[in-house]
DNA sequence: GCTCCGAATTGATGGAGATCAAGAGTCGCA
DNA sequence: TGCGACTCTTGATCTCCATCAATTCGGAGC
Protein backbone atom coordinates (compact mmCIF):
# COMPACT_ATOMS: atom_id res chain seq x y z
CA UNK A 1 0.00 0.00 0.00
CA UNK A 2 1.21 3.50 -0.80
CA UNK A 3 1.87 5.73 2.21
CA UNK A 4 -0.60 8.31 0.88
CA UNK A 5 -3.35 5.70 0.82
CA UNK A 6 -2.85 4.60 4.40
CA UNK A 7 -5.07 7.22 6.07
CA UNK A 8 -7.98 6.51 3.74
CA UNK A 9 -7.75 2.80 4.45
CA UNK A 10 -7.17 3.23 8.14
CA UNK A 11 -10.41 5.25 8.30
CA UNK A 12 -12.46 2.38 6.88
CA UNK A 13 -15.18 1.10 9.21
CA UNK A 14 -13.67 -2.36 9.23
CA UNK A 15 -10.65 -0.86 10.99
CA UNK A 16 -12.58 1.33 13.40
CA UNK A 17 -11.42 0.71 16.95
CA UNK A 18 -8.81 -1.73 15.75
CA UNK A 19 -5.27 -1.71 17.12
CA UNK A 20 -2.41 -0.49 14.96
CA UNK A 21 -0.87 -3.89 15.31
CA UNK A 22 -3.81 -5.70 13.74
CA UNK A 23 -4.18 -3.01 11.10
CA UNK A 24 -0.55 -3.34 10.10
CA UNK A 25 -0.66 -7.10 10.09
CA UNK A 26 -3.73 -7.18 7.85
CA UNK A 27 -2.64 -4.50 5.42
CA UNK A 28 0.90 -5.82 5.36
CA UNK A 29 -0.22 -8.56 3.02
CA UNK A 30 -1.88 -6.25 0.53
CA UNK A 31 -1.25 -5.28 -3.07
CA UNK A 32 -2.12 -1.97 -4.64
CA UNK A 33 -3.32 -2.57 -8.19
CA UNK A 34 -4.44 -0.40 -11.07
CA UNK A 35 -7.01 -1.59 -13.57
CA UNK A 36 -8.19 -0.06 -16.83
CA UNK A 37 -11.84 0.67 -17.50
CA UNK A 38 -14.13 -2.21 -18.34
CA UNK A 39 -12.07 -4.89 -16.70
CA UNK A 40 -13.63 -7.85 -14.98
CA UNK A 41 -12.03 -8.10 -11.56
CA UNK A 42 -13.94 -11.12 -10.46
CA UNK A 43 -16.36 -13.45 -12.15
CA UNK A 44 -19.47 -14.91 -10.58
CA UNK A 45 -18.58 -18.31 -9.20
CA UNK A 46 -14.89 -17.62 -8.81
CA UNK A 47 -13.23 -18.37 -5.51
CA UNK A 48 -12.48 -15.16 -3.65
CA UNK A 49 -8.96 -14.78 -2.35
CA UNK A 50 -8.89 -11.08 -1.57
CA UNK A 51 -10.89 -8.38 0.02
CA UNK A 52 -11.05 -5.50 -2.43
CA UNK A 53 -10.80 -1.87 -1.36
CA UNK A 54 -11.73 0.63 -4.03
CA UNK A 55 -9.54 3.73 -3.69
CA UNK A 56 -10.15 5.41 -7.04
CA UNK A 57 -12.65 4.90 -9.85
CA UNK A 58 -15.97 3.10 -10.09
CA UNK A 59 -16.80 -0.57 -9.86
CA UNK A 60 -20.06 -2.27 -10.76
CA UNK A 61 -21.28 -5.41 -9.04
CA UNK A 62 -23.58 -7.49 -11.18
CA UNK A 63 -25.30 -10.82 -11.35
CA UNK A 64 -26.12 -12.96 -14.34
CA UNK A 65 -28.49 -15.72 -15.32
CA UNK A 66 -29.24 -17.08 -18.77
CA UNK A 67 -27.86 -14.10 -20.75
CA UNK A 68 -29.68 -11.72 -18.49
CA UNK A 69 -27.75 -9.37 -16.31
CA UNK A 70 -28.63 -7.18 -13.40
CA UNK A 71 -26.66 -4.51 -11.60
CA UNK A 72 -26.67 -4.83 -7.84
CA UNK A 73 -24.72 -1.74 -6.97
CA UNK A 74 -22.11 0.69 -8.17
CA UNK A 75 -19.27 1.44 -5.82
CA UNK A 76 -17.31 4.63 -5.45
CA UNK A 77 -14.29 5.33 -3.24
CA UNK A 78 -13.66 4.48 -0.51
CA UNK A 79 -15.49 1.14 -0.40
CA UNK A 80 -14.74 -2.44 0.37
CA UNK A 81 -16.42 -5.23 -1.52
CA UNK A 82 -17.09 -8.97 -1.38
CA UNK A 83 -16.44 -9.01 2.32
CA UNK A 84 -19.07 -11.69 2.90
CA UNK A 85 -17.42 -14.11 0.51
CA UNK A 86 -14.06 -13.44 2.16
CA UNK A 87 -15.39 -14.13 5.64
CA UNK A 88 -16.85 -17.45 4.51
CA UNK A 89 -14.02 -18.24 2.11
CA UNK A 90 -16.68 -18.91 -0.47
CA UNK A 91 -17.23 -18.34 -4.18
CA UNK A 92 -18.38 -14.97 -5.42
CA UNK A 93 -22.10 -14.62 -6.09
CA UNK A 94 -21.65 -11.56 -8.24
CA UNK A 95 -19.15 -10.32 -10.78
CA UNK A 96 -17.16 -7.13 -10.30
CA UNK A 97 -16.28 -4.94 -13.29
CA UNK A 98 -14.50 -1.60 -13.46
CA UNK A 99 -16.47 1.20 -15.09
CA UNK A 100 -13.46 3.48 -15.24
CA UNK A 101 -9.78 3.29 -14.53
CA UNK A 102 -9.49 2.13 -10.93
CA UNK A 103 -7.04 1.93 -8.12
CA UNK A 104 -7.74 -0.99 -5.86
CA UNK A 105 -6.13 -2.37 -2.76
CA UNK A 106 -6.30 -6.13 -2.49
CA UNK A 107 -6.02 -7.58 0.99
CA UNK A 108 -5.40 -11.26 1.54
CA UNK A 109 -8.52 -13.08 2.63
CA UNK A 110 -6.50 -15.41 4.82
CA UNK A 111 -5.06 -12.43 6.64
CA UNK A 112 -8.56 -11.09 7.25
CA UNK A 113 -9.86 -14.35 8.61
CA UNK A 114 -6.83 -14.91 10.79
CA UNK A 115 -6.98 -11.43 12.22
CA UNK A 116 -10.67 -11.84 13.01
CA UNK A 117 -9.98 -14.96 14.99
CA UNK A 118 -7.23 -13.26 16.97
CA UNK A 119 -8.64 -9.79 17.52
CA UNK A 120 -12.19 -9.45 18.79
CA UNK A 121 -12.25 -5.74 18.01
CA UNK A 122 -11.51 -6.44 14.39
CA UNK A 123 -14.08 -9.23 14.25
CA UNK A 124 -16.66 -6.85 15.71
CA UNK A 125 -15.78 -4.18 13.17
CA UNK A 126 -16.21 -6.70 10.37
CA UNK A 127 -19.54 -7.82 11.81
CA UNK A 128 -20.70 -4.22 11.95
CA UNK A 129 -19.65 -3.62 8.39
CA UNK A 130 -21.47 -6.75 7.25
CA UNK A 131 -24.55 -5.63 9.12
CA UNK A 132 -24.46 -2.33 7.26
CA UNK A 133 -24.11 -4.11 3.94
CA UNK A 134 -26.97 -6.42 4.80
CA UNK A 135 -29.20 -3.52 5.66
CA UNK A 136 -28.17 -1.80 2.46
CA UNK A 137 -29.43 -4.80 0.53
CA UNK A 138 -32.69 -4.82 2.44
CA UNK A 139 -33.16 -1.20 1.44
CA UNK A 140 -32.35 -2.06 -2.16
CA UNK A 141 -34.96 -4.79 -2.26
CA UNK A 142 -37.61 -2.59 -0.76
CA UNK A 143 -36.75 0.16 -3.21
CA UNK A 144 -37.03 -2.26 -6.11
CA UNK A 145 -40.16 -4.10 -5.18
CA UNK A 146 -42.22 -1.35 -3.63
CA UNK A 147 -41.54 1.57 -5.95
CA UNK A 148 -42.05 2.15 -9.64
CA UNK A 149 -39.36 3.44 -11.93
CA UNK A 150 -40.31 7.10 -11.72
CA UNK A 151 -40.44 6.91 -7.94
CA UNK A 152 -37.05 5.26 -7.78
CA UNK A 153 -35.56 7.98 -9.91
CA UNK A 154 -37.15 10.74 -7.86
CA UNK A 155 -35.78 9.24 -4.68
CA UNK A 156 -32.40 8.77 -6.24
CA UNK A 157 -32.32 12.48 -7.00
CA UNK A 158 -33.16 13.25 -3.38
CA UNK A 159 -30.39 10.95 -2.22
CA UNK A 160 -27.91 12.70 -4.50
CA UNK A 161 -29.09 16.05 -3.23
CA UNK A 162 -28.61 15.00 0.37
CA UNK A 163 -25.11 13.72 -0.33
CA UNK A 164 -24.10 16.91 -2.07
CA UNK A 165 -25.24 19.11 0.75
CA UNK A 166 -28.76 20.00 -0.27
CA UNK A 167 -28.80 22.70 -2.93
CA UNK A 168 -31.45 22.77 -5.61
CA UNK A 169 -29.30 21.22 -8.29
CA UNK A 170 -27.40 17.96 -8.48
CA UNK A 171 -24.82 16.42 -10.76
CA UNK A 172 -25.29 12.87 -11.98
CA UNK A 173 -22.18 10.84 -11.14
CA UNK A 174 -22.73 8.22 -13.84
CA UNK A 175 -23.56 7.94 -17.50
CA UNK A 176 -27.28 7.67 -17.97
CA UNK A 177 -27.14 4.11 -19.20
CA UNK A 178 -25.20 3.14 -16.06
CA UNK A 179 -27.68 5.02 -13.95
CA UNK A 180 -30.49 3.14 -15.65
CA UNK A 181 -28.91 -0.17 -14.75
CA UNK A 182 -28.43 0.98 -11.18
CA UNK A 183 -32.07 1.98 -10.92
CA UNK A 184 -33.19 -1.31 -12.42
CA UNK A 185 -34.58 -0.05 -15.70
CA UNK A 186 -33.62 0.32 -19.34
CA UNK A 187 -31.97 3.49 -20.66
CA UNK A 188 -35.10 4.16 -22.70
CA UNK A 189 -37.28 4.11 -19.64
CA UNK A 190 -34.87 6.27 -17.71
CA UNK A 191 -35.29 8.91 -20.41
CA UNK A 192 -39.03 8.66 -20.12
CA UNK A 193 -38.85 8.81 -16.36
CA UNK A 194 -36.86 12.04 -16.55
CA UNK A 195 -39.46 13.37 -18.99
CA UNK A 196 -42.21 12.50 -16.52
CA UNK A 197 -40.36 14.28 -13.73
CA UNK A 198 -40.33 17.39 -15.91
CA UNK A 199 -43.84 17.91 -14.60
CA UNK A 200 -42.37 18.02 -11.09
CA UNK A 201 -39.81 20.70 -11.78
CA UNK A 202 -36.91 18.47 -12.78
CA UNK A 203 -34.86 20.07 -15.54
CA UNK A 204 -32.13 17.93 -17.06
CA UNK A 205 -29.16 19.37 -18.87
CA UNK A 206 -26.64 16.70 -19.60
CA UNK A 207 -25.40 15.48 -16.25
CA UNK A 208 -26.70 18.55 -14.43
CA UNK A 209 -30.17 18.43 -12.97
CA UNK A 210 -32.06 21.32 -11.47
CA UNK A 211 -34.79 20.64 -8.97
CA UNK A 212 -37.20 23.52 -8.88
CA UNK A 213 -40.46 22.56 -7.13
CA UNK A 214 -38.79 20.47 -4.45
CA UNK A 215 -42.12 20.20 -2.67
CA UNK A 216 -43.90 18.64 -5.61
CA UNK A 217 -41.05 16.25 -6.20
CA UNK A 218 -40.97 15.18 -2.58
CA UNK A 219 -44.71 14.55 -2.56
CA UNK A 220 -44.16 12.17 -5.45
CA UNK A 221 -41.01 10.55 -4.12
CA UNK A 222 -42.05 10.13 -0.50
CA UNK A 223 -38.55 9.42 0.73
CA UNK A 224 -38.53 7.07 3.69
CA UNK A 225 -35.68 6.64 6.18
CA UNK A 226 -36.35 2.91 6.14
CA UNK A 227 -35.52 2.74 2.44
CA UNK A 228 -33.44 5.78 1.62
CA UNK A 229 -30.49 6.16 3.90
CA UNK A 230 -30.33 9.92 3.84
CA UNK A 231 -33.56 11.39 5.06
CA UNK A 232 -33.50 13.89 7.92
CA UNK A 233 -33.40 11.58 10.88
CA UNK A 234 -34.51 13.88 13.62
CA UNK A 235 -32.24 16.35 15.38
CA UNK A 236 -30.63 13.86 17.76
CA UNK A 237 -29.19 11.69 15.05
CA UNK A 238 -27.48 8.80 16.68
CA UNK A 239 -24.91 8.15 14.01
CA UNK A 240 -26.46 5.15 12.41
CA UNK A 241 -23.76 2.96 11.01
CA UNK A 242 -25.66 1.64 8.03
CA UNK A 243 -23.90 1.38 4.75
CA UNK A 244 -25.24 3.53 1.98
CA UNK A 245 -28.26 2.40 0.04
CA UNK A 246 -26.88 2.54 -3.40
CA UNK A 247 -23.55 1.08 -2.55
CA UNK A 248 -21.42 0.17 0.36
CA UNK A 249 -19.74 3.51 0.27
CA UNK A 250 -18.41 4.76 3.53
CA UNK A 251 -19.57 8.26 4.05
CA UNK A 252 -20.76 7.94 7.55
CA UNK A 253 -21.96 10.83 9.61
CA UNK A 254 -20.19 9.82 12.76
CA UNK A 255 -17.35 7.61 13.75
CA UNK A 256 -17.56 4.61 15.95
CA UNK A 257 -20.12 4.60 18.66
CA UNK A 258 -18.68 3.34 21.88
CA UNK B 1 -34.85 -21.03 28.01
CA UNK B 2 -36.34 -24.46 28.52
CA UNK B 3 -33.81 -27.26 29.04
CA UNK B 4 -35.24 -29.11 26.04
CA UNK B 5 -34.56 -26.14 23.81
CA UNK B 6 -30.92 -25.82 24.79
CA UNK B 7 -29.48 -28.30 22.28
CA UNK B 8 -31.33 -26.70 19.36
CA UNK B 9 -30.05 -23.27 20.30
CA UNK B 10 -26.56 -24.45 21.10
CA UNK B 11 -26.38 -25.91 17.59
CA UNK B 12 -27.06 -22.55 15.96
CA UNK B 13 -24.27 -21.28 13.72
CA UNK B 14 -23.86 -18.17 15.83
CA UNK B 15 -22.72 -20.43 18.66
CA UNK B 16 -20.51 -22.67 16.57
CA UNK B 17 -17.04 -22.91 18.12
CA UNK B 18 -18.12 -20.74 21.01
CA UNK B 19 -17.17 -21.59 24.58
CA UNK B 20 -19.82 -22.84 26.99
CA UNK B 21 -19.08 -19.86 29.15
CA UNK B 22 -19.99 -17.34 26.45
CA UNK B 23 -22.98 -19.42 25.40
CA UNK B 24 -24.31 -19.50 28.93
CA UNK B 25 -23.69 -15.84 29.50
CA UNK B 26 -25.54 -14.86 26.32
CA UNK B 27 -28.47 -17.19 26.71
CA UNK B 28 -28.71 -16.49 30.41
CA UNK B 29 -30.42 -13.22 29.61
CA UNK B 30 -33.07 -14.73 27.36
CA UNK B 31 -36.84 -15.12 27.51
CA UNK B 32 -38.82 -17.89 25.93
CA UNK B 33 -42.07 -16.48 24.58
CA UNK B 34 -45.11 -17.89 22.84
CA UNK B 35 -47.08 -15.84 20.35
CA UNK B 36 -50.40 -16.54 18.64
CA UNK B 37 -50.77 -16.53 14.86
CA UNK B 38 -50.86 -13.23 13.07
CA UNK B 39 -49.04 -11.25 15.72
CA UNK B 40 -46.68 -8.45 14.86
CA UNK B 41 -43.49 -9.09 16.74
CA UNK B 42 -41.69 -6.05 15.50
CA UNK B 43 -42.70 -3.08 13.42
CA UNK B 44 -40.56 -1.44 10.76
CA UNK B 45 -38.74 1.45 12.37
CA UNK B 46 -38.90 0.12 15.91
CA UNK B 47 -35.73 -0.05 17.93
CA UNK B 48 -34.53 -3.61 18.25
CA UNK B 49 -33.70 -4.80 21.74
CA UNK B 50 -33.55 -8.53 21.18
CA UNK B 51 -32.21 -11.11 18.87
CA UNK B 52 -35.07 -13.44 17.99
CA UNK B 53 -34.64 -17.18 17.66
CA UNK B 54 -37.57 -18.98 16.10
CA UNK B 55 -37.98 -22.40 17.71
CA UNK B 56 -41.48 -23.33 16.53
CA UNK B 57 -43.87 -21.92 13.94
CA UNK B 58 -43.44 -19.58 10.99
CA UNK B 59 -42.51 -15.93 10.86
CA UNK B 60 -42.76 -13.59 7.89
CA UNK B 61 -40.41 -10.65 7.41
CA UNK B 62 -41.91 -7.87 5.35
CA UNK B 63 -41.35 -4.33 4.26
CA UNK B 64 -43.83 -1.56 3.60
CA UNK B 65 -44.03 1.69 1.71
CA UNK B 66 -47.13 3.76 0.91
CA UNK B 67 -49.71 1.00 1.57
CA UNK B 68 -47.69 -1.43 -0.45
CA UNK B 69 -46.17 -4.43 1.20
CA UNK B 70 -43.57 -6.94 0.17
CA UNK B 71 -42.47 -10.18 1.76
CA UNK B 72 -38.73 -10.55 2.12
CA UNK B 73 -38.60 -14.02 3.54
CA UNK B 74 -40.47 -16.60 5.55
CA UNK B 75 -38.62 -18.21 8.40
CA UNK B 76 -38.99 -21.69 9.80
CA UNK B 77 -37.29 -23.25 12.80
CA UNK B 78 -34.56 -23.04 13.79
CA UNK B 79 -33.68 -19.53 12.61
CA UNK B 80 -32.41 -16.32 14.05
CA UNK B 81 -33.62 -13.01 12.76
CA UNK B 82 -32.81 -9.30 12.77
CA UNK B 83 -29.25 -10.03 13.74
CA UNK B 84 -27.93 -7.10 11.70
CA UNK B 85 -30.06 -4.58 13.56
CA UNK B 86 -28.93 -6.08 16.87
CA UNK B 87 -25.26 -5.82 15.98
CA UNK B 88 -25.66 -2.16 15.05
CA UNK B 89 -28.17 -1.43 17.79
CA UNK B 90 -30.32 0.14 15.07
CA UNK B 91 -33.98 0.34 14.13
CA UNK B 92 -35.62 -2.50 12.29
CA UNK B 93 -35.91 -2.12 8.52
CA UNK B 94 -38.58 -4.77 8.23
CA UNK B 95 -41.55 -5.92 10.23
CA UNK B 96 -41.84 -9.42 11.65
CA UNK B 97 -45.20 -11.15 11.86
CA UNK B 98 -46.13 -14.64 12.99
CA UNK B 99 -47.96 -16.75 10.43
CA UNK B 100 -48.83 -19.42 12.96
CA UNK B 101 -48.52 -19.95 16.66
CA UNK B 102 -44.83 -19.52 17.44
CA UNK B 103 -42.31 -20.26 20.10
CA UNK B 104 -39.54 -17.72 20.14
CA UNK B 105 -36.45 -17.21 22.22
CA UNK B 106 -35.55 -13.59 22.77
CA UNK B 107 -31.93 -12.86 23.59
CA UNK B 108 -30.85 -9.50 24.90
CA UNK B 109 -29.14 -7.40 22.26
CA UNK B 110 -26.84 -5.88 24.85
CA UNK B 111 -25.72 -9.34 25.87
CA UNK B 112 -24.94 -10.18 22.25
CA UNK B 113 -22.92 -7.04 21.69
CA UNK B 114 -21.03 -7.39 24.94
CA UNK B 115 -20.19 -11.01 24.27
CA UNK B 116 -18.94 -10.15 20.79
CA UNK B 117 -16.56 -7.59 22.19
CA UNK B 118 -15.20 -10.05 24.72
CA UNK B 119 -15.08 -13.28 22.77
CA UNK B 120 -13.50 -13.26 19.33
CA UNK B 121 -14.86 -16.71 18.53
CA UNK B 122 -18.37 -15.50 19.10
CA UNK B 123 -17.78 -12.35 17.06
CA UNK B 124 -16.45 -14.49 14.23
CA UNK B 125 -19.47 -16.78 14.40
CA UNK B 126 -21.75 -13.75 14.21
CA UNK B 127 -19.79 -12.38 11.26
CA UNK B 128 -20.10 -15.70 9.48
CA UNK B 129 -23.82 -15.81 10.11
CA UNK B 130 -24.22 -12.28 8.80
CA UNK B 131 -22.23 -13.20 5.74
CA UNK B 132 -24.58 -16.07 5.08
CA UNK B 133 -27.60 -13.79 5.48
CA UNK B 134 -26.05 -11.24 3.16
CA UNK B 135 -25.44 -13.83 0.52
CA UNK B 136 -28.97 -15.11 0.94
CA UNK B 137 -30.23 -11.64 0.10
CA UNK B 138 -27.99 -11.43 -2.94
CA UNK B 139 -29.50 -14.68 -4.13
CA UNK B 140 -32.98 -13.34 -3.48
CA UNK B 141 -32.34 -10.23 -5.55
CA UNK B 142 -30.93 -12.20 -8.43
CA UNK B 143 -33.87 -14.56 -8.28
CA UNK B 144 -36.30 -11.64 -8.36
CA UNK B 145 -34.72 -9.53 -11.01
CA UNK B 146 -33.43 -12.13 -13.41
CA UNK B 147 -36.24 -14.65 -13.46
CA UNK B 148 -39.90 -14.48 -14.37
CA UNK B 149 -42.68 -15.75 -12.15
CA UNK B 150 -42.95 -19.19 -13.72
CA UNK B 151 -39.20 -19.67 -13.51
CA UNK B 152 -39.16 -18.65 -9.87
CA UNK B 153 -41.87 -21.16 -9.07
CA UNK B 154 -40.11 -23.94 -10.98
CA UNK B 155 -36.90 -23.27 -9.09
CA UNK B 156 -38.75 -23.09 -5.82
CA UNK B 157 -40.09 -26.57 -6.48
CA UNK B 158 -36.57 -27.82 -7.13
CA UNK B 159 -35.38 -26.25 -3.91
CA UNK B 160 -38.17 -27.95 -1.99
CA UNK B 161 -37.33 -31.24 -3.65
CA UNK B 162 -33.68 -30.92 -2.69
CA UNK B 163 -34.56 -30.16 0.92
CA UNK B 164 -36.89 -33.11 1.19
CA UNK B 165 -34.33 -35.54 -0.09
CA UNK B 166 -35.09 -35.68 -3.79
CA UNK B 167 -38.14 -37.80 -4.52
CA UNK B 168 -40.48 -36.97 -7.36
CA UNK B 169 -43.10 -35.32 -5.20
CA UNK B 170 -42.99 -32.43 -2.76
CA UNK B 171 -45.26 -30.95 -0.15
CA UNK B 172 -45.84 -27.20 -0.07
CA UNK B 173 -45.05 -25.89 3.41
CA UNK B 174 -47.20 -22.76 3.13
CA UNK B 175 -50.66 -21.72 2.06
CA UNK B 176 -50.66 -20.76 -1.58
CA UNK B 177 -51.28 -17.11 -0.90
CA UNK B 178 -48.28 -17.05 1.43
CA UNK B 179 -46.22 -18.86 -1.15
CA UNK B 180 -47.26 -16.28 -3.72
CA UNK B 181 -46.02 -13.47 -1.50
CA UNK B 182 -42.76 -15.31 -0.93
CA UNK B 183 -42.27 -15.72 -4.66
CA UNK B 184 -43.08 -12.09 -5.29
CA UNK B 185 -46.34 -12.50 -7.16
CA UNK B 186 -50.07 -12.38 -6.61
CA UNK B 187 -52.08 -15.48 -5.67
CA UNK B 188 -53.81 -15.26 -9.05
CA UNK B 189 -50.56 -15.40 -10.90
CA UNK B 190 -49.30 -18.25 -8.76
CA UNK B 191 -52.32 -20.24 -9.87
CA UNK B 192 -51.58 -19.43 -13.46
CA UNK B 193 -47.92 -20.27 -13.00
CA UNK B 194 -48.87 -23.70 -11.65
CA UNK B 195 -51.17 -24.14 -14.63
CA UNK B 196 -48.31 -23.29 -16.97
CA UNK B 197 -46.07 -25.81 -15.24
CA UNK B 198 -48.71 -28.44 -15.96
CA UNK B 199 -47.10 -28.63 -19.39
CA UNK B 200 -43.87 -29.59 -17.67
CA UNK B 201 -45.24 -32.47 -15.68
CA UNK B 202 -46.21 -30.61 -12.53
CA UNK B 203 -49.42 -32.00 -11.04
CA UNK B 204 -50.86 -30.10 -8.10
CA UNK B 205 -53.19 -31.64 -5.60
CA UNK B 206 -53.77 -29.34 -2.68
CA UNK B 207 -50.43 -28.95 -0.99
CA UNK B 208 -49.00 -32.04 -2.67
CA UNK B 209 -47.16 -31.64 -5.93
CA UNK B 210 -45.94 -34.42 -8.17
CA UNK B 211 -43.07 -33.74 -10.51
CA UNK B 212 -43.16 -36.18 -13.41
CA UNK B 213 -40.93 -35.02 -16.27
CA UNK B 214 -38.15 -33.71 -14.06
CA UNK B 215 -35.97 -33.23 -17.12
CA UNK B 216 -38.42 -30.90 -18.84
CA UNK B 217 -38.93 -28.94 -15.65
CA UNK B 218 -35.22 -28.57 -15.09
CA UNK B 219 -34.68 -27.35 -18.64
CA UNK B 220 -37.19 -24.61 -17.89
CA UNK B 221 -35.98 -23.78 -14.41
CA UNK B 222 -32.25 -23.85 -15.06
CA UNK B 223 -31.33 -23.96 -11.39
CA UNK B 224 -28.04 -22.21 -10.71
CA UNK B 225 -25.84 -22.71 -7.64
CA UNK B 226 -25.21 -18.98 -7.62
CA UNK B 227 -28.90 -18.29 -7.08
CA UNK B 228 -30.44 -21.44 -5.64
CA UNK B 229 -28.60 -22.71 -2.66
CA UNK B 230 -29.28 -26.38 -3.20
CA UNK B 231 -27.93 -27.43 -6.54
CA UNK B 232 -25.53 -30.35 -6.76
CA UNK B 233 -22.25 -28.70 -5.97
CA UNK B 234 -19.81 -31.30 -7.17
CA UNK B 235 -18.76 -34.35 -5.17
CA UNK B 236 -16.20 -32.66 -2.93
CA UNK B 237 -18.69 -30.31 -1.39
CA UNK B 238 -16.79 -28.03 0.91
CA UNK B 239 -19.59 -27.35 3.35
CA UNK B 240 -20.54 -23.89 2.23
CA UNK B 241 -21.86 -21.96 5.16
CA UNK B 242 -24.35 -19.84 3.27
CA UNK B 243 -27.73 -19.30 4.76
CA UNK B 244 -30.64 -20.67 2.82
CA UNK B 245 -32.02 -18.69 -0.09
CA UNK B 246 -35.56 -18.42 0.99
CA UNK B 247 -34.83 -17.74 4.59
CA UNK B 248 -32.06 -17.78 7.08
CA UNK B 249 -32.89 -21.30 8.09
CA UNK B 250 -30.03 -23.31 9.38
CA UNK B 251 -29.94 -26.63 7.67
CA UNK B 252 -26.29 -26.74 6.85
CA UNK B 253 -24.59 -29.71 5.32
CA UNK B 254 -21.56 -29.57 7.52
CA UNK B 255 -20.46 -28.01 10.72
CA UNK B 256 -17.72 -25.51 11.14
CA UNK B 257 -14.85 -25.68 8.77
CA UNK B 258 -11.58 -25.51 10.57
C1' DG C 1 -76.78 -32.78 6.86
C1' DC C 2 -76.55 -27.52 6.20
C1' DT C 3 -74.61 -22.81 5.83
C1' DC C 4 -70.88 -19.65 5.69
C1' DC C 5 -66.42 -17.90 4.95
C1' DG C 6 -62.02 -17.78 3.14
C1' DA C 7 -58.90 -19.84 -0.11
C1' DA C 8 -58.11 -21.12 -4.78
C1' DT C 9 -59.08 -20.89 -9.48
C1' DT C 10 -60.38 -18.81 -13.97
C1' DG C 11 -61.43 -15.09 -17.11
C1' DA C 12 -61.23 -10.19 -18.80
C1' DT C 13 -58.97 -5.91 -18.69
C1' DG C 14 -55.38 -2.42 -17.74
C1' DG C 15 -50.81 -0.57 -16.83
C1' DA C 16 -45.85 -0.57 -16.24
C1' DG C 17 -41.98 -1.63 -18.37
C1' DA C 18 -39.15 -4.21 -22.07
C1' DT C 19 -38.16 -4.41 -26.71
C1' DC C 20 -37.64 -2.91 -31.41
C1' DA C 21 -36.71 0.76 -34.46
C1' DA C 22 -35.43 5.19 -35.89
C1' DG C 23 -33.52 9.74 -35.38
C1' DA C 24 -30.70 13.50 -32.95
C1' DG C 25 -27.00 15.07 -30.46
C1' DT C 26 -21.98 14.52 -28.94
C1' DC C 27 -17.31 13.22 -28.78
C1' DG C 28 -12.85 11.57 -30.53
C1' DC C 29 -9.95 11.31 -34.20
C1' DA C 30 -8.01 11.38 -38.58
C1' DT D 1 -13.66 19.36 -41.48
C1' DG D 2 -15.98 15.14 -41.84
C1' DC D 3 -16.43 10.42 -40.53
C1' DG D 4 -17.73 6.98 -37.20
C1' DA D 5 -19.11 5.32 -32.89
C1' DC D 6 -21.35 6.34 -29.16
C1' DT D 7 -25.04 7.89 -25.99
C1' DC D 8 -29.38 9.73 -25.53
C1' DT D 9 -33.96 10.39 -26.88
C1' DT D 10 -38.60 9.46 -28.87
C1' DG D 11 -42.18 6.64 -30.83
C1' DA D 12 -44.68 2.06 -31.68
C1' DT D 13 -45.50 -2.37 -30.17
C1' DC D 14 -45.42 -6.43 -27.18
C1' DT D 15 -45.09 -9.07 -22.85
C1' DC D 16 -45.64 -9.82 -18.25
C1' DC D 17 -47.99 -9.11 -14.37
C1' DA D 18 -51.52 -6.67 -11.36
C1' DT D 19 -56.11 -5.76 -10.83
C1' DC D 20 -61.02 -6.51 -10.92
C1' DA D 21 -64.70 -9.75 -11.09
C1' DA D 22 -67.01 -14.09 -10.88
C1' DT D 23 -67.19 -18.78 -9.61
C1' DT D 24 -65.79 -22.94 -7.47
C1' DC D 25 -63.83 -25.52 -3.81
C1' DG D 26 -63.08 -27.03 0.94
C1' DG D 27 -63.23 -26.90 5.75
C1' DA D 28 -65.28 -25.11 10.39
C1' DG D 29 -69.12 -24.68 12.94
C1' DC D 30 -74.05 -25.24 13.98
Amino acid sequence: MRPTDTPKVRALPIFANVSDETFNRVTGAAYLQRFPANTTLLLEGDPVDFLYVLLEGQVELQGTWKDKETTLTILRPVSTFILAAVVLDADALMSARTLERCEILMISGDAIRTAMAEDARFAVAVARELSGCYRGLVRTIKNQKLRGGVERLANYLFTLRAKSGGGDSVHLPHEKRVLAALLGMTPENLSRAFATLGGYGVEVNGADVRLSKLGDLERLARPDPLIDNHAPRGPSLSAEADAEIWSTEHQRAGGARS
